[in-house]
DNA sequence: CAGTCGTGGCA
DNA sequence: TTGCCAAGACT
């Protein structure tokens, strides 16, 4: 009698073959190609990052070109998508696998693992994947599926971090090809095995499923309460001079570290006109000698905290002073005309904003 | 280790 | 409309 892991294995891998998506990350086996896709697609579905990937790879095609890019271009190619440090990260990868590894992958997890942005769930994909090594991988897919599979009640032993699911995932990917195991899993908890009305009927491990033999297969994982997002109120500045706006390009720590935006200013429930000319000036070192507020807000959620930005127009007082060439105003400062954008990385939340203000 | 970090689609 | 959450890494 077979163990578990190898009957999983033996039902996954003809399934696998017959009922797998046709994504552009599974057309390569080019290492490089894989890791970008393994990045964009950290909590990012995958019809977001499809719009990204093919762009990316023919900007980037490859370590080096991303390795001797700036930091700005990737930003620029990432903008969007969301969770940019991931961007800054692959960035820093690519100059530490051209500096460490002569611009190639490593296929061994301890030296993928090395690699910044690469956590033990992506060193698994990329080894397994790319490179079809045994190399166990628990993503949030496979974490419930194996959950599932053993009727796991344990909130602890449901997490993706859970050692059992380590042991598990590792056990399976060497029962068989490493490569189309990996993705197997993943691709079942994803399409069959999903978090909200999985598809049993149609689950080719279904006869190993203890969480459907007891009735808990919508019960498994136990859903995770999170605290509700604080709500801020912020003043979005665009102080223009000569048609233009000004952007400034946010620290690099921190929420949209690194991307241009707005100058943001706390708004009190006591202004209503726009953000003070006193504080605008403090902030972006432009008078301003009149402001004007628009009247409805632009609502942007973020996974921990809610914007609610309020835009504001605010005339500089000194005019048809002549720009620098390229409108850059000493570093992460720039004065854009309407449709032009600065050289670096623009959040959508930015992008919201300008367009309601006409730029 | 619990918090941080974007965005969009869908029930 | 609101809430949930999707191929995690890092601190």
């Amino acid at each position: 009698m077979l163990d578990l892991a190898h009957r999983l294995a033996n039902l996954l891998e003809p399934w696998f073959h017959q009922h797998q998506r046709d994504l552009a990350w599974r057309r390569t086996r080019d290492p490089y190609a894989i890791w970008v896709s393994e990045i964009m697609l950290q909590q990012t579905r995958v019809d977001t990052v499809e719009a990204y990937y093919g762009r990316f790879l023919e900007r980037f095609p490859d370590v080096g070109t991303l390795a001797a890019a700036d930091e700005s271009e990737v930003l620029a190619a990432w903008s969007g998508l969301g969770y940019y440090r991931r961007a800054r990260l692959l960035h820093a990868g690519a100059r530490h696998v051209a500096t460490s590894h002569g611009g190639t992958v490593p296929d061994d997890p301890e030296l993928l693992r090395k690699i910044p942005g690469v956590g033990r769930y992506t060193a698994g994909a990329i080894a397994s994947i790319a490179f079809d090594r045994p190399t166990a991988l628990v993503d949030g897919n496979v974490a419930r599926v194996l959950s599932r599979l053993q009727a796991l009640e344990n909130p602890k032993q449901q997490d993706a971090s859970a050692a059992g699911h380590w042991i598990m995932a590792q056990k399976i990917v060497q029962a068989g090809q490493p490569r189309v195991l990996a993705q197997a899993l993943m691709e079942l908890g994803a399409t069959v095995c999903t978090p909200m009305g999985p598809r049993c009927e149609g689950c080719p491990v279904r006869s190993e499923c203890q969480a459907l033999a007891k009735g808990l297969q919508s019960t498994i994982p136990t859903p995770k309460q999170r605290a509700p997002s604080p709500r801020e109120d912020l003043w979005a500045v665009a102080v223009r001079r000569n048609g233009r706006v000004l952007l400034e390009q946010r620290a690099n720590e921190g929420l949209l570290g690194g991307m241009w935006c707005l100058p943001l200013i706390e708004r009190k429930s006591t202004d209503r006109a726009g953000a003070p000319p006193r504080v605008i000036a403090e902030v972006t070192g432009v008078k301003v000698k009149s402001v004007e507020a628009l009247v409805e807000p632009v609502k942007h959620v973020f996974t921990h905290r809610v914007w609610m930005l309020w835009p504001c127009r605010g005339e500089a007082a000194v005019v048809d002073v002549p720009f620098r060439a390229g409108y850059e105003d000493g570093p992460g400062r720039m004065w854009i005309a309407p449709g032009e954008r600065p050289r670096g990385g623009i959040p959508k939340v930015t992008e919201k904003v300008l367009e309601r203000l006409g730029y």
